[in-house]
DNA sequence: CTCTTATGACAACGTGATTGACGTTAAAAG
DNA sequence: CTTTTAACGTCAATCACGTTGTCATAAGAG
């Protein structure tokens, strides 16, 4: 049963930066985790780089691509050291209030900002169980802010997990639109203002009627609007559950 | 202005299956658009097979790889048509009773449950718009609904937008946590009940208090409890404009 | 100063998408 | 029925990718 958290200790991942040889790649740089994390989050937000590889972030610092295997056991681990880093960008700025309303909206834009700012690497991110301490904070702070609202240990992780998988939804798929190659993220943006604006309204007349508010609202995100009426729906249930 | 609907008429994708000129690959097999999609979504189906290959795909439909570029322009233009095929089965069986929610309820439960039946799919295909016919039909009986439940055409389509953006993201960080390679997966699954579950509660009291109701739910899938979140608050929302 | 070993570099393997040239053959033109 | 045309399947080649095994070397321990 508790066989669930073994990890190889003696894994790359678990030597501490600390401890480390600080020897140089033959361009000068000294490696680390954490020097990794950043490069890679940087080389993504590059404009042409449209995916995470080993090779161009081995280029990218200087070093030869298999070093970096001293680091991560495999890309997957390097891609959760990645995704926390994420989930830590999003919280740096959080503040409590004691309005669960607010403090959800306020985790919540916080989230869905740092991830379609940097849609490559929400892209791996969004649906990924870093198990790593950012993530662990937020969870915290999520619960925390649902208990304060008069949510018990059990509904609270309940619309915990429909906020955040509700919010990180939200983040994968507008991340996704961001980070699809040119030719193809043009094409799809434009479907609203091309294709669907100009369908018959004859075989299309819900869409043809809504077809300016589609083309005008489409090609945006529609995390804020529906963050508002995800909102409702959980003051419905905390009226519910009386107070 | 009207350039957005720009399509490249000698391109394959255009071009009918009925007039094709029907030859026979080396092993026999009778190529065809259709053929494609349909193998294409098999292969995605079976273990082992990660991620969409033209190789694989090829050796699947015993033809040459490069035999798929005469049907599609390329890889995108596939995983277009491939979306396209998935939304098809999702609306296969949709059955509109006038009641708003229950339709609704209706519509996102089959997307949600096709797409995380189609994992590896539904990765390539929950962040595109299609432009294809069974992707214009959803989004014309989905207004439908709206309209019918008492929103005006702008309304309309915002709420559509909230409310499909708001399933496809359940479905696209679903069905990644189902794609994801065996062994990160089952231990993104196991973070909860490891993890999560033996976290200090003097440093971590919110996570350690709700730990069993995490354990039990965090891997399973959320929408379900959160479409009614969301359809609360559509109502609300529908009392607010009065009616 | 010596010894150990962590770690960076190198080379190689298998797999991936994509393209251009080539030849065959089905369909169209007469 | 014959001729023509071009659609389309195949082949070969190119370049990028992740990952592994081997080797040497420099950093730190003694």
């Amino acid at each position: 049963m508790s066989t669930f958290d073994d990890r190889d200790d003696t894994a790359p991942t678990d030597r501490l930066a600390a401890g480390r040889r600080r020897r140089t790649t033959r361009t000068g740089t000294v490696l680390s985790q954490e020097l990794i994390v950043q490069t890679a989050i940087r080389l993504l937000g590059q404009p042409g780089n449209d995916a995470l590889s080993v090779r161009r972030l081995g280029l990218a610092l200087g070093a030869d691509p298999s070093a970096l295997y001293r680091y991560f056991r495999s890309t997957d681990d390097l891609v959760l050291a990645v995704a926390d880093e994420l989930i830590g960008m999003s919280l740096k700025d959080v503040r409590i209030t004691g309005d669960w309303r607010a403090d959800l909206r306020g985790i919540g834009t916080d989230l869905h900002r740092t991830y379609t700012a940097h849609p490559h690497v929400a892209v791996l991110a969004a649906s990924r169980v870093t198990r790593r301490p950012n993530e662990m904070r937020g969870v915290e702070i999520g619960l925390g802010i649902l208990r304060d609202a008069g949510f018990g240990p059990q509904d609270a992780a309940r619309y915990y997990h429909r906020f955040i998988d509700f919010t990180l939804g939200f983040a994968a798929i507008d991340a996704a639109a961001h980070a699809l190659p040119t030719e193809a993220g043009a094409a799809d943006r434009a479907a609203w203002q091309g294709t669907y604006a100009s369908l018959p309204s004859d075989r299309y007349p819900r869409i043809a009627e809504s077809a300016p508010t589609l083309a005008r609202t489409m090609s945006t995100s529609a995390y804020p609007g529906a963050l508002e009426v995800f909102l409702d729906g959980v003051q419905a249930a905390l009226d519910r559950h009386g107070r």
